[in-house]
DNA sequence: TTTATATATGAAAAAAATTTCATATAATAA
DNA sequence: TTATTATATGAAATTTTTTTCATATATAAA
């Protein structure tokens, strides 16, 4: 069984993709600058915002060979939400032991 | 590198426990009746509320040999936006046919 | 019209998450 | 006590996602 919640959360609970909302919040940015911004690898990062494209997240056009993307406001507007929450609840979620519980430190 | 994020979408961003959760935003709910009302198999959904319980979404208490599950009230203010724009965008992100594409029909 | 730059694609490899399964525990009832 | 019900645990199997790698395409510059 496969629903849109499904696709949002392909897209959207992902670490890097929602850096990449996040970097884009601010301001268009083409992939390249991502790239240096956000340190992902070029084929990630493509696959990352084709992602993100796919499920209307964000928005392309050309420039020049250069590609810009943008944020949708209703996307930005969750994604502000979410890192409010994350960030009010930053502590207790660090001590989640159960998921990467060798890297967090914790057995 | 492992931070809050990672946390947060490791327990928010799946099907199943963002069931569990809309379940509990509407009244508080043992695992049996979780199990019936969501027809998740037993150990998954053990798995899960202890998932949502550890990065802090829900509390529990006893009741009698039942566990007693409710939803905090910033969890559910968080679950109702997000199901708010799963919703509005539907129709677009079950139009994505990067992730899934297979399942989707769209080749 | 070749070369360089920016970005995309697809398949295979690797890593991570989920499911299954066998079993454990805790509380109540018989 | 012993049996039963409700739920939890941990490890192995499976599935899904992410990463890597080799290569393609599109645009602009030389």
């Amino acid at each position: 069984m496969t629903d849109a919640t499904d696709f949002f959360f392909d897209a959207f609970g992902n670490r890097n993709r929602f850096r990449i909302l996040k970097s884009l919040g601010n301001k268009e940015l083409c992939a390249g600058e991502l790239q240096k911004e956000l340190m992902i690898e070029q084929t990630n990062l493509s696959h990352d915002l084709k992602c993100l494209l796919n499920c209307q997240f964000i928005t392309v056009r050309k420039s020049g060979r250069k590609r810009i993307y943008k944020i949708k406001p209703e996307t930005k507007e969750l994604v502000e939400e979410v890192s409010k929450h994350i960030k009010k609840y930053e502590l207790y979620l660090k001590k989640c032991n159960i998921i990467k519980e060798e890297e967090n430190g914790e057995i």
